[in-house]
This record gives structure tokens, sequence and C-alpha cells, in this order.
DNA sequence: TGACACATGTAACGTGTTACATGATTCG
DNA sequence: CGAATCATGTAACACGTTACATGTGTCA
């Protein structure tokens, strides 16, 4: 698992886009980031105030009706330094992520255990879909392959489309192989 | 991350193809199955006590040479029954495992950034020497593609080859897509 | 006899998930 | 006025890594 907390550094990142509140940010791991990491606001809430104990981010009050005080967050230029650190410094290859379906496939030794049809299916049922909805995704915001903007969103899109259609061709593959 | 203690099933997986030691179930996590899991012994061995309380692995004591003890771990039929159970349930798909390099590039917006060209070679070279690696493994442990045995263990390293290959190219496109 | 692999455990810490807890705003 | 969403926090627990700790067997 991670080791040298990330979290703060993709909250430095985003908040480094723009000012966001705690609120915005667990979006965020939701939408974008999230084929690349996820964050609960139980997380992040506190990591944000560790953040700015440690003077790399700084927020504002926000009030909007009666009562409601939301705080703003922005990075100072401490929280710069420190983004900067970790994106200029080497970084660890990703090691296979973990894959309960893989090893249930890997303890089914046999290609024609007749658990294995239903279950493939299933998964590829599942990985199909989240395709096609990356495909969608990537069509709405980059229709015109103009993505010399966005750099980054485009790579990380395009990253997640190419790992979700490689799957559901091992998964096709694997089918094709039964008993 | 995980939630209901996928590694004992891992291990009643393992133990049920034969039985072993803590030590080589240790060993099993850094080859076959460490694509897409991995333990360290400072979690398998209380795991393993934890299961032996539960009834569904006991251990028969094994000696060499003078002193040493090794304890070899056999699944019992209550750990056949769990492991089974197991294999026979959902499956929550995988969602994207956490990459911090593809999180890295998400925060460099521009194309021209001085740093992306030694950054994506650093990756491209790591990740093709290990698909190159896989490759090999595959070439020696299913020579005449006699994988009707051992299926499940094809799978894996197919599944693993086809990320490792996908994330390549992946690397590859965008380093031609720089300004 | 020294280095390295075999072998088994515990402790401390950090990260991540789920649950608990509370309240305000907006829109139908 | 009720439901959904916005908004912020804490607590308990589970999972995973690193470090601590100890000792044996084998081979050069």
């Amino acid at each position: 698992m991670a080791k040298r907390n990330i979290l703060q550094f993709i909250i430095l990142g985003l908040l480094n886009q723009q000012a966001r509140t705690g609120y915005e940010l667990t979006k965020a791991f939701d939408s974008d980031i999230g084929e690349f990491w996820s964050a609960q606001h139980s997380q992040i809430y506190p990591q944000l105030q560790r953040l700015e104990a440690d003077g790399q981010i700084i927020h504002s009050d926000e009030v909007s009706g009666e009562k409601l005080n939301r705080k703003r967050y922005a990075v100072t230029s401490a929280g710069q330094a420190a983004l900067n650190d970790w994106l200029a410094a080497d970084t660890e290859p990703t090691i296979g992520g973990r894959d309960e379906f893989a090893l249930k496939l890997y303890f089914i030794k046999s290609p024609s255990d007749p658990r294995l049809q239903r279950m493939l299916a299933e998964q590829q049922a599942f990985h199909t879909q989240k395709c096609a909805h990356l495909q969608a995704q990537m069509a709405a915001k980059f229709p015109e392959r103009q993505h010399a903007d966005d750099f980054g969103h485009y790579l990380v899109l395009d990253h997640a489309i190419r790992r979700e259609t490689a799957y559901v061709q091992w998964l096709q593959s694997a089918s094709e192989q039964l008993a």
C-alpha cells in the first residue's frame, strides 16, 4: 500500500488547479482521478487540517445563506514547492494492483470447471460497460482530439480506457479457451 | 482497500493446492500470484494461527536436522468449504488500482513540460523490461501452449502480460504526443 | 566459520474503510 | 415541508508495511 502519504500530494495538486472545499475535493476523487486513486471525506478533512498546520495550504471562510460556513482551501508557495518536489521525484513504478477476480481464476485449475463461464460473463459485462462509459466520457470531453490543454486529464482517461480494454480482451480470451 | 479479509482465502487456496509452511506461503506471494496480491510474513503467520483456531486448517510438525521445527499446514474440510464459498460468491469487479505515476501526469497540464520526457522514459524502461520478463516466464512454463493443466496459472500470467503491454503502449502513445 | 537461506514470530505505525454524528441549503 | 444534496467533522476498526527479534540448516 502507499507508504509516503500520497494523499497529501494529490490534494495539493487538486488545490493547485483551483481553490476547493473539502467537499469538492471529495467529489474530485469520485470523478476524474477516481480511476487511479480514491479517498473518503473522513480521510480528506483531517489531511486538510494537517496540511494547513504545516503551512502548505490556507483556507478562507465562505458564507452562504445564513449560517453555513465552508472552508475554501488554496495552496501556499510552500505547498507549491512540496507539490513540485513530489512531481520531480522518481516514481516507484506501479506493481500489479490487487485483483480478487484474477485470484479466483488462479485457484480454479480446470478449464472445464462449471463455474467459470458464469464468472467470466459477469466480469465481462461489467468491464465492457465501464469501457463504454469511459469512451463516452472521452468523446464528450475531447470531441476534436484537442487535448493540448488539459493534457493530463486526457492521459488518465486514455490510460483507463486502455486498461479496461485490455481487461475485457483478457476475459474474452479466457472465455474462448473454456473446455 | 480489501474489506472482507481476502488474504485468508488466498491462503486457503494455496494450501488447497498443496500443504505448505508459512515460509513457503510467503514465497508464493512473491512469485506466481505476486502480480495480483502481495503479503508479508508478518501478516501471514498470524493469519495462519487464526485459520487454525477457526478449524479451517491444521498443521503437522516437521523436524529437519536437530531442532528446527516447521509447521506444515493443510486445509480441513471446513477450510475447503470456506474456499468454495468464496470462489462461488459474486466478485466485486476490480476498480482502478492506485497508480501514483498516472496521477503525476494528471497534474502536469502542459504537453511541453520539460519533465515529461524523462518521466515517461523511466517508466517505459521499467514496464518494458517487466513485460519481457513475464513473457520469458510464459515461454518457460507453457512452452507448447499446453495450459489445460494449470489453467489458472496460465490465465494470471496472460493477464499480467496484457496489463503490462497496455501500460507500455499507453506510455508510448503519451511520449509521441509531447509538444 | 561465515554468509545466506530457511523458519517463525511480535510490535509499532500508517493508511483506508465504515460507521457515527450533526447541521444547513436548495428545490420541488 | 420533505427529500436530496451540501458541508464538516470524529471514532472504531481493518488492513498492510516496516522494523524488531530470534534461532537453525546448509554449503563453500
